[in-house]
DNA sequence: GCATGTGAATGATTTCACAGCT
DNA sequence: AGCTGTGAAATCATTCACATGC
């Protein structure tokens, strides 16, 4: 009987180094490689390669004893694992520069990531064009949401309206939040957020540099 | 004789934990709240208050016992042990969606990042203004970066421009590079590179997701 | 009494090293 | 011979719990 891979001890930081992973394998397809080692991943991305095997040893065996992994097979199966084998209903908040910069970003939609929508409160830039989509007033938010099914939802507003919309979020059913406004939010359990703050990155520089 | 705080022991993670509690004290600050407990900040960002404490004495010792810390002495520490007691010359590379976005962002010169400049290949592009900045060509870029001793360059192209973007930054003598572009970067050790993906940030969620 | 700062204990993650398969 | 998958060891990070000081 195979063993079947539990989810429950997957470690946390080995998420965003599948999606890594995921990302190199893309580019050696185009690259018209068909067969990657571990070792080779790993020197192409500057990691350890007991490290990768045992990563994607969480999910499943995907590699051939003796041969490797064949790269269109493994960028399946961790498509998959990562939980980008479909397509996710994705609405943006915020239609300032954030927000119709990424509503107009093709590497979402590329990796299965569609937005549907794109919501504002400010009057002067509701009924706006952004990407093919016209910005929809607010209010229309969590009526269009729930409509829709809409499972992810994109805040680029103001750190002030952050949790409001957050809230409506929420209450629209939306299950994931991906969050640019520098606030932690509070949400129901169930409901992932990712916050991501563009200051912050920047910090992580800074750190490293600042006495040299 | 004080304990010299070693910065060669400092986690990793805990870098981008003194950005949030930096970010925290911010707020708070503008509550008009001027002191504060690790237990308090803790109840407010949902981690462990031993946690934080530890992570403060990796600097340094910044609060009074039996007291808590003072916001604003706090706010003064944290912002020198990140680095941005100071202003950073940045520019940035790719007058696309993103890029314009970026070089619009209020958020980065409140912090102290200064973007003097914002460069892009195609000719399009080139001359027409962007949040006060006009365009300039990628021919300009090394000259500029190395006559305005820039130290942090934002790339935010193509993936397939990143790579040789990212040399003319290194031969500018950028010291680190914001990268928002999907390809790891292969540069001189001495450089700091933060990447930074946007649809790896999404599949974060829709790990979470997947099977509800 | 209250809250910090920190060794020591626990827990998590990474790396090693090798059995097992091709 | 070459490379995966994985227990076990080593390293790294978090949490506990308490001495120390206000």
């Amino acid at each position: 009987m195979p063993k079947q891979p539990d989810r429950t001890n997957v470690p946390q930081v080995a998420v965003p180094r599948m999606a890594r992973y995921l990302r190199l394998l893309q580019r050696l397809q185009e690259e018209g490689v068909s067969r990657i080692s571990s070792r080779q991943m790993a020197d192409r991305l500057s990691v350890n390669a007991a490290q990768i095997r045992k990563d994607l040893s969480y999910f499943g065996e995907f590699g051939v004893r003796g041969v490797g992994y064949d790269v269109a097979y493994l960028i399946s199966r961790l498509s998959s694992s990562l939980g980008i084998d479909r397509e996710w209903k994705m609405v943006i908040i915020g239609a300032g520069q954030l927000g119709s910069a990424l509503a107009r970003y093709r590497g979402f939609r590329e990796e299965g990531f569609d937005s549907i929508a794109i919501f504002d409160s400010d009057p002067k830039v509701i009924g706006k064009k952004v990407a093919n989509h016209i910005v929809r007033p607010i209010s229309e938010f969590v009526p269009f949401v729930r409509e829709n099914q809409v499972q992810i939802a994109v805040i680029a507003v103001t750190a002030e309206s952050a949790a409001e919309v957050a809230n409506l979020a929420v209450e629209g059913g939306v299950k994931g939040i991906l969050n640019f406004a520098p606030v932690q939010l509070k949400v129901d359990p169930g409901i992932f957020v990712n916050q991501l703050d563009l200051s912050t990155e920047l910090m992580l520089l800074t750190y490293h540099l600042r006495d040299e």
